[in-house]
This record gives structure tokens, sequence and C-alpha cells, in this order.
DNA sequence: ACCATCACG
DNA sequence: ACGTACGTGATGGTG
């Protein structure tokens, strides 16, 4: 029998900050509830208990607060929107039957804590669902706890067992106390041991276990003096903090796990309930209905599943020989694997079919075998791991949703399934079900070249591109990071002269204390929680105090030492080179992201940064290939607009931003200063931004009529850009959406906002989004046709890196002339426009040279 | 977890 | 009168 607990503030705060506002036909916030229900239901699905309850606290101080008047101080602030919904909440589950436990003086933890004991007494397991790291503390053998999080609507949670614990903590669950006796806990104001933070106290634990073996004696502990110190001092803080953490687990409440069998047994006050608060979903998911009484769940038919067993497996090789079409996903590391042919879920472990696991994965994962998959990009290296074939994939699940709607941060296949089928199905069956519905939905918006011969075969291209990395000489950039130190020191010196004290110059805010409060510099203005200290703030005020240029300087060698040099140094693999992730669902436009490292935003405007390029080099005997596109989206821009003074502009061969310039400003070409030049140059980029004229003007450092001047000499000049941008504008708002010239699409709900500020990023979106996107879309082509004839004209060179504009090529030194043609043959053949697009390729042996 | 900052196109 | 350029990711500090 199993028992299933949920602590109901935990649970509700968590439901409030990451569901979108909701409210009820009424008005009443319900996002709260909603997101509750949301987790009930999937608690419910994947633990299927046999009795249910809620934990709450109560308003009244508890124990705690009577002996520790901090406590939780500022827990008063709920907001208003939250407070309402509780009285709500508590009216759900009261009609769903569901009982909930409240006890003055006590907190919803001590309840959870009773709870799970006398479930072990009567012989029960108990499953306790919380949002808070608190409750980690009792888990046992027969209690696990359900840690949920939020992110944007979707919830997930971490099973935690004594042995998942151990795994992540490295030390057991009940020295989870002591570890928050010693790091304590801002959110519920346990002070903990000051100056001791997470990884010292984690540390600490690991090594001495309990806070009572470490104060028995502190002087024989291997730590470093100020941590010793630091303990000393805080010995009692840390022993009160001990006793706040600790969860009671045995308060004065009858309870009985045998009362709470819960089988959806709702009362007749659930349907009235949630029609009043509009949660159809729920009426309808639950089948609970108007004549009420006891109503089973609306169960769909789930498909047969089928695990794999010796007896059994031949029939499963053969379902997979007959199957023209298969959704596959795989547990970790690629340890066992799933399977949907539509007519049932399949499962094989490696751990129990040995050899036979993997003759069934040649069978699926033959080239000529149909495939739907998830993040494809990702199966497709988990298979070059496993030197497994991955050919036959004809759809991304996760990839389809994103072009459907690039708006979401990520596509969870229950989100997604949630969102495209109305039910939370999950695995190869969710991925089974969503393939004709999608597929449909990108028909219906002309998609299909985007998806079929763009996105799809980006992910083989992208699975090589993450495979290859690139070579990054170590010591070249181990030396460069040490280089800095010297200078760094000096600079934190001179700083720290300056204000008369040591400050951490990394701090925003003790440094806007010393710039602003203390040294007086002027009117540091520009606020949200404190004082602005960025570039613009600080290079007004140059010359004003020396100290301005030292932080300056200081900011410059310090980003490029953490981020740079011992970051990248940190992920240098065995055999020299760096592999990124290129995420293909993350952003609005439709460009790529890169993380881990981020390899599209190594250095390079400035000389100093720029060394940094000269690290990332080619392997032995090989060379770069560098191609970028020459203002691939201004050029798109003139095409996209029709723009036929633009579109001259281009074709005349001269410099772009100077004939800009000449327009602008009225004079001859050859009468173009440099400085005019790149006024024009910044008129240029703010059109495709949209911009003010208050921001250009501060950008290039005229007032703003002068600005405005300039924008509106550039507008009549280029009058097809300016009639561009109100129809794009016009027609975004009458759509709710723009699109590129490959139907990439991007919602605009901010145009339909109430707030000013919100509805002018829409349309400065509205006007940005086809050109860059268009522009993300064109290079994928180009990717896609280089990498197809890389492999036709059997050259060893291989895509590496791409950074929005550029492509970066490693090949064999005799193959360098080749592939220069050949790239930039297809970054400029990939479309063509009323507008020529210029691809420039350049060879050497590191980045700086072939750039 | 969120903010501020700064690196890129 | 508003508040002021599009798109990203990593780091260090803070509560």
């Amino acid at each position: 029998m199993k028992l299933m607990i949920l602590d109901g503030n935990s649970i509700v705060n968590r439901a409030f900050y990451g569901v979108r506002a909701l409210n009820a036909p009424d008005g009443t916030p319900t996002n709260a509830v909603f997101g509750f229900l949301n987790i009930l239901q999937r608690m419910l699905d994947e633990h299927r208990p046999d009795a249910v309850c809620v934990g709450f606290d109560r308003r009244e101080p508890t124990f705690r607060h009577k002996a520790y008047e901090g406590y939780k101080a500022q827990r008063k602030g709920m907001p208003e929107e939250l407070a309402q919904q509780m009285p709500i909440l508590k009216e759900v589950l009261d009609a769903m039957g569901i009982r909930r436990y409240e006890l003055i003086g006590y907190e919803a933890d001590d309840i959870l804590g009773t709870v799970s004991v006398k479930c072990q007494d009567a012989g029960w397991d108990c499953v306790v669902v919380t949002g808070d790291k608190d409750s980690l503390q009792l888990i046992t053998e027969t209690t696990t706890v359900a840690n949920v999080k939020t992110r944007m609507g979707a919830a997930e949670t971490i099973n935690y067992t004594p042995a998942v614990f151990r795994e992540e903590y490295g030390f057991d669950p009940p020295q989870m106390v002591d570890l928050k006796a010693l790091m304590g806990d801002s959110s519920d104001n346990i002070p903990g041991v000051p100056g001791v933070g997470e990884k010292t106290a984690m540390e600490l634990i690991r090594r001495y276990g309990t806070i009572e073996n470490i104060y028995a004696d502190l002087a024989a502990l291997d730590v470093k003096e100020g941590v010793r110190k630091k303990l000393a001092a805080g010995e009692e803080s840390a022993r009160l903090s001990y006793w706040l953490a600790t969860i009671l687990k045995e308060v004065p409440m009858d309870f009985d796990p045998g009362e709470n069998r819960w089988d959806r047994d709702y009362t007749d006050a659930l349907y009235p309930l949630f029609k009043r608060l509009g949660f159809q979903k729920f009426i309808e998911k639950w089948g609970v209905s108007e004549s009420a009484g006891s109503v089973p769940a609306a169960a769909s038919e789930a498909l047969a599943r089928i695990e794999a067993t010796a007896e059994n497996l031949p029939a499963l090789l053969k379902a997979v020989e007959e199957a023209e079409l298969l959704a596959v996903a795989f547990g970790e590391n690629a340890d066992s694997i799933e399977l949907c042919d539509g007519r049932a879920v399949y499962t094989a472990a490696w751990q129990s079919c040995g050899e036979d696991y993997n003759k069934l994965l040649k069978a699926v994962f033959r080239p000529e075998k149909q495939k739907l998959g998830h993040y494809v990009k990702e199966l497709m290296n988990t298979l070059a791991r496993e030197g497994l074939s991955r050919e036959g994939f004809v759809f991304d699940t996760a990839l389809g949703a994103y072009l459907l709607d690039a708006n979401e941060s990520d596509y969870p296949l229950e989100r997604v399934s949630a969102r495209w089928l109305g039910q939370e199905y999950a695995g190869t069956e969710a991925v089974w079900l969503l393939y004709p519905v999608l597929r449909r939905k990108l028909e219906e918006l002309n998609m299909q070249e985007l998806y079929y011969e763009i996105e799809m075969p980006l992910c083989m291209v992208l699975s090589d591109m993450e495979q290859a990395g690139f070579c990054v000489d170590r010591t070249a950039l181990y030396e460069f990071g040490e280089s800095l130190n010297g200078d760094i020191e000096r600079l934190q010196e001179s700083i720290w002269q300056h204000a008369g004290h040591a400050f951490n110059i990394n701090s925003p805010k003790q440094l806007g204390e010393v710039l602003f409060e203390e040294l007086m510099l002027p009117s540091g203005k520009k606020t949200k929680t404190g004082w602005s200290t960025n570039v613009d703030v600080m290079e007004k005020l140059r010359g004003k105090h020396p100290i301005v240029d030292e932080v300056l300087e200081y900011r410059t060698l310090t980003k490029l030492k953490s981020t740079y040099a011992d970051g990248l140094l940190k992920v240098i693999e065995e055999d020299g080179r760096i592999r990124s992730s290129f995420q293909m669902t993350v952003t609005a436009t439709g460009r790529l992201s890169s993380t881990e490292p981020n390899l599209q935003n190594i250095p390079v405007r400035k000389k100093l940064g720029a060394q940094i390029r000269r690290m990332f080099v080619a392997g032995p005997d090989m060379v770069l290939v560098d191609a970028d596109y020459s203002q691939i989206e201004l050029r798109l821009l003139a095409h996209i607009s029709g723009d036929e003074a633009m579109r001259e502009a281009f074709l005349s061969g001269e410099d772009f931003h100077t004939v800009t310039a000449s327009k602008v400003f009225n004079v001859p070409l050859e009468e173009v200063t440099p400085t005019l030049r790149s006024r024009a140059k910044a008129v240029n980029f703010g059109i495709v931004y949209g911009i003010s004229a208050f921001s250009l003007a501060q950008d290039i450092g005229v007032f703003p009529n002068e600005a405005k001047a300039y924008m509106d000499a550039y507008l009549s000049k280029y009058h097809g850009v300016r009639d561009y941008m109100e129809q794009i504008k016009e027609k975004a708002k009458a759509d709710g959406y723009v699109e590129t010239l490959f139907h990439r699409r991007r919602y605009l709900p901010e145009l339909k906002s109430a707030n000013f500020n919100v509805r002018a990023f829409g349309e400065r979106v509205a006007l940005n989004m086809p050109v860059q996107g268009t522009a993300a879309d064109v290079i994928k082509l180009a990717m896609v046709n280089v990498h197809r004839r890389l492999k036709e004209e059997k050259l060893a060179a291989r895509l590496i890196l791409q950074v929005h504009d550029e492509l970066i090529v490693e090949c064999p030194e005799a193959e360098a002339g080749q592939v220069q043609r050949l790239l930039e043959q297809e970054m400029e053949n990939a479309v063509h426009y009323s507008v020529p697009l210029i691809a420039e390729a350049h060879t050497g042996h590191s980045w700086a040279e072939a750039h």
C-alpha cells in the first residue's frame, strides 16, 4: 500500500510562480490552483498511490517562531493574488474528497514528517511531494521524496530514494539537517554559519558527517584557517539552525493511512466548482460529471506495453521488421530503448537482454528503417557514440513544435503533448501520436520546405559538428590566462588604493557605493537594484577620476580571464578539442545558439580579446577555412522591402555604408569621411533593429534632434524601407505573427499588450525578425548544402562551427583551395534573390588568421 | 533564482 | 507621456 502526501503550501507556491496568469470567468485568479492540480495529476499518474492527502501551514506562529524571532520573518509577504487562491484550493480538495491536514503551531513539513513515520509504522510506503529541499531529510527505505520544480508551466520531478540522494549529495538524508545548520537557508531565515556557503558546507558534511563531529574538536579539522574561524564564531548559530531545520516526526495528530484511501471518489460539489473556475480541461480529463458521485478517471485507452524478455524477443524483432515507422527513445546511456509502432510500446534493456539487445538496435537503426524521435540531433549523437547508423529519421517532434511556436523556452515531450494533443502522453507513444498532428500543422503553415529541406537535414550536420569540435592550443591559452594575472592584481591594488579600502570590484553593488557615495562621482544615475556601473555609464565618467579607467580595464581583463581563459581551459577534452552543443530550438528568430561552451561569442572586437582566436587552431596538417556573408541582413532587407535605391547601392559594388552616408548626408561619394561612414553604419544597423532617434543619438553621440534628421533623410532616400516598416507592422497586427521568406513564423502577442513599452517592443521585433530570421534560414540551407557537397566530393573537410553569418571548415592543407571555392559558392547560391549574396572565404592555421 | 555585466552576430 | 536597438550564453554576486 502506498500513501502520497503533498506539501500544500510549497506546491501551490511553485504552481503560482510557474504558471502564467489565469482567471476564472468571474475574474478570480486561478493559476496557482490550476498548476497545483496539474502537478497533482502528474504525481497520481506517476506514483499511483492508494491513499492521498495534503498538509498545509497555518498562519499562526509556530513553535519555531516562538523560539527564534527571525524565523521566516519575511513570509507574511505572500502575494495577494496567491493568498486569495488558498481557500479555493482547499475547497477543490474537499470537493475532490482528498483529506487535508493542518495544525496550529506546526508547519506542513512537520505534518509530512509525522505522516511518513505513521505510514512506516503501519507498513505503508509513503511518497512525499514537495517543492522544497528541506523534506529530503525524511527519505528512508519506505519514504521517497518527489521534488517538484516548475519551469514555465511544466513540472519536472526528481524522485529521491536513499540511493538517489546519496548519489547527488554524497551523504545520507538525515545529514540534510547538518548541511542546513551550516549553510543556512535564506528563504526561511535560518542563519547557518555566517560566511559558510553551500560548497564549503557540503564538503564539511561529506568529510565529517555531522555538526556534532565538527564541533567535537574544531582544532582537529583539516580545513583552512578562515573556515575554522568562521565555524568557531558561528557555533551557536549552527546549533540553533540545526534545531530550526529539524522536521518533527511526532506532532500530536491522529493519523491512519487507511482513512486517506482515495479512488477519485469526487463529491457532488466538484462539477459546479470546476465550472465556476473555468476548469473545463479537468472536467474532461477527469470525467467529472454533473450527476457526480464516484466517477472513474477518464483513462484513455493506453497502448499495450511490452517489455522484452528472452521468450518474446523474436516476436519483438518481428514487430520491428514489419513496422514501416517507429518512434524511438533511449533510456540513460542507451542502456535501454523504447519503441512504438502504433500498436504497442516496447521496451528493452541491455541488462535483461544481453547480446539480443544489440541485435534489436541493429534492426531498428538500419538506415532504411524510417524513424521518429524527439530531439533527433541528440539521438544521433547517442547513436554515433554507440557506433550505430544515424540515417532514417523522418520527423523530430521537438523541432516540429519549435517551428509551430518558437516562443517556448524548451520543448519537453509532456508539454508538447499537452499542447498539441490536449493530453499529457509520454515517451514514444507521445511521439507517435504527435507525428501526424504536427506534420499536418506544418503543412498548413507552408513550412514543408523549411522543415524537411532545412531543419531535419541540419540535425545530421550539427551532430557531425558537435562531434568534430574545435582544436584549441591549450598551452597558449593557459599562458594567455596567466599573463593577465599581473595586470589584474596591479589594477585591483590601485583601485583599492583609490577607494581607500579593499572591496569586491566584481560586485556592482560595492563598486557603485565606492564610485557614487564614497568618491562622489557625478550622478551615476540609472538604477534597478542600485547604481548602474556598466560601460556606458563608466565611459561618461572617464577623466573624472583615475579609478574609472582602471575599473574598465579590470573588467575587460577579468572577463577574458574567467570566461575565456579559465572557462575554456576547463572544457578542453583529452584530444585537445572543445565540443560545443548547438541548440536548434532556442531562439525566437530561427538562429542557432551555442552552449557549454558558447563558441559563438569568442572575442574579436577588441585587440586583446581577439588574441583568444589565435588559440583556436586547425588540427595537425590541417587548416581552417573561414567564410562569412557580407552584410547579409541589409541585403535581405533590400530584397524583402523591395527598395530600389538600396538594391542599386548593393549592385553598384561600392561600399554600402559609404553609399548610405553619401545619401543621408548629401555629399558626393568621395567626400564621405570616416565619421560620416561610421554614423551611416550605425543608422543602417539601427534600422534593422527598429531603433528610435533617441537611441541612435545615444549610440553615435549626437543630439536626438540631429539623429532624428539622419533617420528622416535615410527613410526618404530609402523610402521602400519606410513603406516596408509601416506595412509589416500593420500586417503583424492583423495576423498576430511575422514570418521569414521560408515561412518561419514568430507570433507577437506583445502587439496586443496594454503596456506601451511591450507594444513598442513587439513592433521592433516585427521589423527585425523577418530579416534576422531569413538570414538564419539562408545560412542553415547553405550548411546543409556544404555538408552534402563535402561528402559527395569525398573531401576530408568538415564543418566545425557556425557563427550566424560565418562558417568554419577544417580540412587538410591540400583541400584548402577547393573548400574555399565550395564554401563561397554554396553560401552565395543557397538562394537567388533580387540582391546578390556575397561570401568571402579565407584560409589560415588559426581562427584569427583565417578570419 | 535573479540580476548585472559583457562577450558575440 | 511613455522609454528608448534585435538575437543569444557565461560568469560572479546577491538574497
